[in-house]
RNA sequence: GGCCACUUGGCGGAGUGGUUACGCAGCGGCCUGCAAAGCCGUGGACGCCAGUUCGAAUCUGGCAGUGGCCUCCA
């Protein structure tokens, strides 16, 4: 079956082959890490993180980076407010996200890069697109000089005639041209630096990604992803520079953007400072009733963030889960493989909401069948290769569950099956209110 | 001003030139001491106007609405 995802840079949907199949190489964008990460930074975690999965189920030997940036103004910026060393902010927030991710299933990448070990690479990069002209000194900052790349704005769909220069910043006075953006500034002397040849100072933004894949995955990999706001002016710059800094070898041969989660009718971000955070949000809900909430709707497509589609998700992975109690005991995980028609669902440029509706009527499926383990281990190698259903019935997750080994709890229940057994209802009511109480639901039969 | 995307039932959300998507919620029934779960059944949709076609929610054009980007963002 073949792999078909959406590139954004032809706007086609195009079947995946890799460049070199023994060697798969996927670079999504990370965050910044300044503050703690919403919820958007979760749904392009989740997003990259599932075509992981998938890419590593259809193909061997996939490397997957996903970076961090950890050296940024706004990291400087903070640590000046919080009166300490800007590596302080950052690490305390990849923490943060590392937490949140691992609460919403997310995988580790294979690499993890941060841009300040890669400072000595990025000198290289600028030095090098000095030498053959697209990148020029001014006012003690390097440049990238974009009128020497034709291809300027082609994955953006934008000409820089049609832009409007200073349209939301204003246009620095050092740059040639307004398109111009910075590979390398400099550093006061109280403020995280690095010595270059240019002085000393730190890297520009788009640079490390350019630089770090370069390092790691090559000068032209399989896929780039990244929320789709990153397309205009990130990506664009990171394709001009790598295309100028690698005898024109193409940066990327797929790029794969996720579509923004809006709070009622405008985006979430945090610009608007309406977003929720991915802490707080899981303080509330669990991480895989967030993750079937990201899921249940295509990467591409504009996501309206509420409570409403985390009830429901809620509700929806309490019946996933209902259906394979206690099966899901019997069964050996390492046989648990995907459905056919799910896998082509995920094969079908990543439709997660496709796959999950087959997924669904797995589910539903199971209570009338006679060969209800084959059909339990169909959901379960089925849910897991997005990264849903990750617990047993015996997990301490369902610790608050009818499967609760508390004595309490299980004295309770024991009681109220006496009670039902004398026809004593009150009591046997009485005694499953307390248990609802509890957060315990009463099944019978 | 320029460029781009989207518009499906109460809600979420796929897909297809002609046949039930699916889930949640609703309604009727079976089951149950009563519930819950399960099972059976059921109503309800494709923004508007034209065009192409035997047939359009699906293709084309126009219109409207919503949103995104035009150097902070996942």
């Amino acid at each position: 079956m073949e792999f078909k995802i959406y590139n954004s840079y032809t706007r086609k949907k195009e079947i995946f082959i890799p460049a070199n199949p023994n060697k798969v190489t996927m670079y999504a964008c990370g965050p910044t890490v300044y503050g703690p990460g919403h919820i958007g930074n979760g749904r392009s975690a989740i997003v990259f993180d599932c075509l992981a999965r998938v890419l590593r189920f259809k193909f061997d030997n996939l490397v997957y980076a996903r970076n961090i940036t950890d050296i940024d103004d706004k990291i400087i910026n903070v640590s000046k407010r919080e009166k300490v060393e800007s590596s302080v902010i950052a690490k305390k927030f990849t923490k943060q996200y590392h937490d949140d991710f691992k609460k919403l299933y997310v995988l580790a990448p294979d690499i993890e890069p941060f841009a300040t070990n890669y400072i000595d690479q990025m000198i290289k990069f600028i030095d090098n697109l000095l030498k053959n002209n697209s990148a020029y000194l001014s006012d003690s900052h390097v440049l990238f000089n974009v009128s020497n790349f034709p291809d300027y704005g082609k994955l953006s769909g934008r000409k820089i005639e049609e832009m409007k220069p200073g349209a939301r910043i204003e246009v620095a006075s050092y740059k040639k041209n307004p398109s111009d953006f910075v590979l390398w500034k400099p550093s006061p002397e109280n403020e995280i630096g690095w010595d270059s040849p240019w002085g000393r100072g730190r890297p520009g933004w788009h640079l490390e990604c350019s630089a770090m894949i370069k390092e790691h995955l090559g000068e032209t990999i399989d896929i780039h992803g990244g929320g789709e706001d990153l397309t205009f002016p990130h990506h664009e710059n990171e394709i001009a520079q790598s295309v100028c800094c690698n005898e024109n070898n193409p940066l990327a041969r797929f790029w794969v953007h996720n579509g923004l989660l809006r709070s009622e009718n405008t985006k979430m971000s945090k610009s608007l400072g309406n977003f929720v955070l991915m802490k707080d949000l899981l303080k509330e809900y669990d991480g895989e009733v967030i993750r079937l909430a990201i899921l249940s709707s295509h990467y591409r497509q504009p996501l309206i963030w509420s409570n409403d589609l985390l009830n429901q998700s809620i509700k929806t992975l309490d019946k996933l889960y209902l259906s394979i109690a206690s099966y899901d005991l019997e069964i050996d995980i390492e046989d648990c493989n995907p459905d056919e028609e799910v896998l082509s669902a995920l094969y079908d440029d990543l439709n997660t909401p496709k796959a999950l509706a087959k997924i669904f009527s797995i589910s539903k499926s199971i209570s009338k069948s006679e060969n209800k383990i084959n059909l339990v281990k169909s959901l379960i190698g089925s849910a897991n290769l997005i990264g849903l259903l990750n617990h047993r019935s015996d997990d301490e997750k369902f610790k608050n569950n009818i499967y609760d080994t508390d004595e309490k709890i299980q004295n309770l229940i024991k009681e109220r099956k006496l009670a039902r057994d004398n026809k004593d209802y009150l009591e046997s009511d009485r005694i499953r209110d307390i248990l609802i109480k509890l957060g315990i639901k009463i099944n019978d039969k």
